[in-house]
DNA sequence: CGCTAATTTGACCTTAGTCAAATTCTGTGG
DNA sequence: CCACAGAATTTGACTAAGGTCAAATTAGCG
């Protein structure tokens, strides 16, 4: 399921706690130790954990992609983060000991590992770095959450979308973009047919390649300037 | 400076590790003991820090409010929280280990007392409430801006001035809401003439009364009504 | 191959931003 | 206490961005 060599390539690990966390799963895939978890995969679309419900544990992502997502007033998505192999997911509600106020639901069949909050938590109690890489990343999340709203309060949404894009290249890392047009506009905050007259623009620009799903960036460059800053 | 009296009522502590932080300032204040800090009173419009700054520790407000923002590409300010006494600002960009990425200045004069981060760092290696708690606490502020960001996305103004108006009675309590115009639109994410218009309409629909900087909330109902959910 | 869901286009209209000008406030010095 | 300069607020006129609704087209799947 998961072995040495996934462990340091394929996943993109990029904190030292992540890595604690992996390491610890990884250890017990070989030696069958004690932290108890569990791998399971989901279909394109199913859901790792729904709005309301009560958070038991943490997912992390070994393949795949999972959307992060809240429901406004008229049951329209904003997609709030995309996930993808390394990260982890549905921590962040089970600290604050309320049901989560976030959905989050695999883009493409993924396969995820499965740890319950005691174990997460105990993990926790003992492992200074673990805890401490936790506390910098949710701090840096909430740096990035600052970003987000003034992004949204004050650009329009040819500049959301191109800076989208930049985010939406990280997480697909050389493959081309590939989500569902309304996915794209519940990530960048707009309506469907907004977001694909854009499209049609930057396409007509020379800046993206466009064959059906899959969105090619031809220019990098002019999205970071149409982006700002 | 600060006093039983104070500590047990003027001050709204919400959270145990924000108890745990002023019990330990209040007992200093007393008996004179370890933990170093400093009492410092801004006046209105005084910069606590500012981004891009390097963070050096927590500013913890006694008496006073403080707004954290983020300045967009063409230098409009968006307001992120408001702070008010009791609360705690500065640490989250400490525990990144990087610069500030928002800018907090005192809305009113304000009594804040500074801890450096070597002794907050070190008061959180030993005490497991306060980790617990701040961890706890991040959270809870991702799941807000998570909200944030939806309202942003998806709300018309005239829906997030009705849920500003919702937080800002929150944070003057009892008082009138009492910014200017420029704060409250950059609150909401709008332009300062939309905010006054806006504001007109309330009035005219007999929710608000304002005299002149001060708005006072007649009909909280309609307010919740209008932010909606 | 056919059916459903997703995408795209067109027409229209509302919301909210911009710019300029008028008015009102506020703090300061006389 | 009053006058006044500079800010802040308010109003008006105009414009543009982007949302909505309906219809047409295309893609994807059984």
């Amino acid at each position: 399921m998961i072995d040495k060599f996934r462990f340091d390539n394929a996943l993109q690990i990029r904190s030292e706690w992540q890595r604690a966390i992996w390491g610890q799963i990884l250890s017990e895939q070989l030696q069958n130790q004690e932290l108890k978890h569990s791998f399971i995969t989901y279909k394109k679309g199913a859901q790792l954990f729904q709005e309301a419900s009560i958070p038991r544990g943490v997912y992390c992502i070994n393949q795949g992609m999972v959307k992060i997502f809240k429901r406004g007033d008229e049951g329209k998505e904003q997609i709030i983060h995309i996930a993808k192999a390394g990260e982890m997911v549905g921590f962040r509600a089970m600290f604050t000991e309320e049901p989560y106020k976030v959905g989050a639901e695999a883009l493409e069949e993924s396969n995820i590992c499965f740890i319950g909050k005691e174990d997460f938590l105990s993990l926790m109690d003992t492992n200074p770095v673990l805890r401490n890489g936790i506390i910098k990343e949710l701090s840096k999340e909430l740096a990035d959450r600052a970003d987000f709203i003034t992004n949204m309060a004050q650009k329009s949404v040819r500049e959301r979308l191109a800076f989208t894009m930049l985010i939406l290249m990280d997480v697909f890392d050389k493959q081309p973009i590939n989500l569902s047009r309304e996915d794209l506009a519940n990530f960048v905050g707009t309506a469907t047919e907004t977001l694909i007259r854009l499209l049609k623009d930057f396409k007509e620009e020379g800046i993206i390649e466009v064959q059906t799903r899959k969105i090619f960036v031809l220019q990098r460059e002019r999205l970071l300037q149409i982006a700002g800053k």
